[in-house]
DNA sequence: TCTGGGGTCCTAGGACCC
DNA sequence: TCTGGGGTCCTAGGACCC
């Protein structure tokens, strides 16, 4: 059989907030998205005063001035940085995790003696608490999907932040009461319609015939059965590598110059490249999108996106940045105030594997080559000590961000300092 | 006034092949 | 009157994740 562990941080945004400010802890805090929109952390007395998770911040915003709740933007550079300290921390102890998510990572623990996995987990959650200060959870059972329900109960309704699934007795027991759209893999949608065929909890889901949910929904769910009824069928994800690489964001306020959507794009593809060539790939194609805001609907609405395929890969920041901003002189309309754009790099290949074009000369050696010196420079000196001038430097568009964190760990002015 | 950003995988259907 | 069978590749769109 099978050993997984799903490691994750609780309440991980939050948990970054109150390191540099321990006065926060046992008192209510929310961290927002991007532009200050939506609340995407919350501590637990925030979630005790009925804030959910995603909603709307202006929605709660009263509950959250009359409770005195502590309000960050969010810090992802910040954010970030702590998350590759506990993976980094976790990667000691254990080889090969998969990187889940920011605040998660799954582990295979085959190789370790059955009755040793509790302990295991014990000292995991200790000594990333020791090196990071970050609180953790672990789950435990013969599948990821069952190892994410393990940790939910290890988060909720266990003292030391572990639990075990080693049983199908104890399995049946547990996802009894768990509803189907809770477990992972299953939302609103696929929910609403196996509760219309009688399916509720996770232990009927269990019990239902392989053949019957291959035939009316996919094989995605017939694995979901295989995997409650522990028998694994998804693997840990070793390649860390990205299969697509995305950069977009909504304007801090709407804009209708074209000159002000080519220099967020500019800015955005400078992003999605350099993430790019972190992990040493090129690009083989690019989409460019511009929409309006579907919440103002008052306004006129428009939405479009182009995509263009290069005949080379390419990782050339000017290159591309030319490429995106012609998609959007393409797709643009003055005749509409713009909400949010973005672009995506898709076909990506590993800068070895390239492959040389019949009839076009590779020659992107030079650029390449600046690509370093650029990158090496932002590196030593700081990102965007040089950029390309059509990033520009006004930046009008820019997101709200007014509750903003200092960057404490990776930024020398916001060091914390003890007088 | 104010509603995030970045990913993955699977399927159906069209277009094409012999 | 009656028009095959088997296959591949690509794309758009759906569903899900954190």
């Amino acid at each position: 059989m099978s050993k997984f562990a799903l490691l994750d941080c609780n309440n991980f945004y939050v948990s970054c907030e109150r390191l540099f400010n321990p006065y926060l802890n046992n008192k209510p805090v929310v961290v927002l998205s991007n532009n200050d929109g939506c609340i995407v952390s919350r501590s637990n007395e925030a979630k005790k005063l009925g804030i959910p998770m995603g909603a709307p911040y202006h929605h709660y915003r009263k509950i959250i001035e009359k409770n005195n709740v502590t309000v960050f933007s969010s810090n992802y550079q910040f954010y970030g940085d702590m998350s590759q300290r506990v993976m980094d921390s976790l990667n000691m102890i254990i080889p090969n995790i998969e990187i889940y998510s920011i605040d998660e990572a799954f582990i295979r623990l085959d190789n370790f003696n059955s009755n040793h996995l509790t302990a295991i987990a014990k000292h995991i959650r200790s000594k990333i608490f020791m090196w990071t200060g970050i609180p953790t959870s672990i789950g435990i059972a013969p599948t990821k999907t069952l190892s994410k329900i393990a940790n939910r109960i290890a988060k909720k309704q266990t003292s030391n932040g572990i639990f075990e699934i080693y049983d199908s007795y104890i399995t049946d027991k547990i996802i009894s009461n768990i509803p189907v759209e809770d477990i992972w893999g299953i939302s609103y949608r696929w929910g609403k319609k196996l509760r219309a065929l009688g399916i509720s909890s996770a232990l009927e889901l269990k019990n239902t015939d392989t053949k019957f949910i291959r035939n009316n929904f996919s094989i995605i769910l017939e694995r979901i059965i295989y995997e409650l009824r522990g028998l694994s069928c998804i693997d840990l994800n070793l390649t860390s590598n990205k299969k697509s690489i995305r950069s977009s964001k909504s304007f801090g306020k709407l804009i209708t110059k074209i000159e002000e959507i080519e220099e967020a794009i500019s800015n955005y593809t400078a992003t999605a490249c350099k993430k790019l060539r972190t992990q040493k790939s090129k690009t083989r194609g690019i989409y460019v999108f511009l929409k309006t805001n579907p919440f103002k609907q008052n306004e006129p609405q428009y939405q479009k996106s182009a995509t263009l395929r290069f005949d080379l890969p390419t990782s050339d920041t000017g290159l591309i940045i030319r490429s995106a901003k012609n998609l959007i002189k393409r797709i643009y309309d003055n005749r509409y105030r713009y909400h949010k754009c973005g672009i995506m790099l898709f076909d990506l290949v590993p800068e070895k594997e390239i492959q040389s074009h019949l009839f076009i000369k590779y020659d992107e050696y030079k650029k390449d080559n600046l690509m370093k010196v650029l990158d090496n420079i932002n590196k030593s000196m700081g990102p965007k000590t040089i950029f390309h001038a059509s990033e520009g430097i006004k930046h009008e568009w820019a997101t709200r961000k007014n509750k903003i964190s200092q960057h404490y760990t990776t930024k020398w002015k916001d060091i914390p300092k003890i007088y």
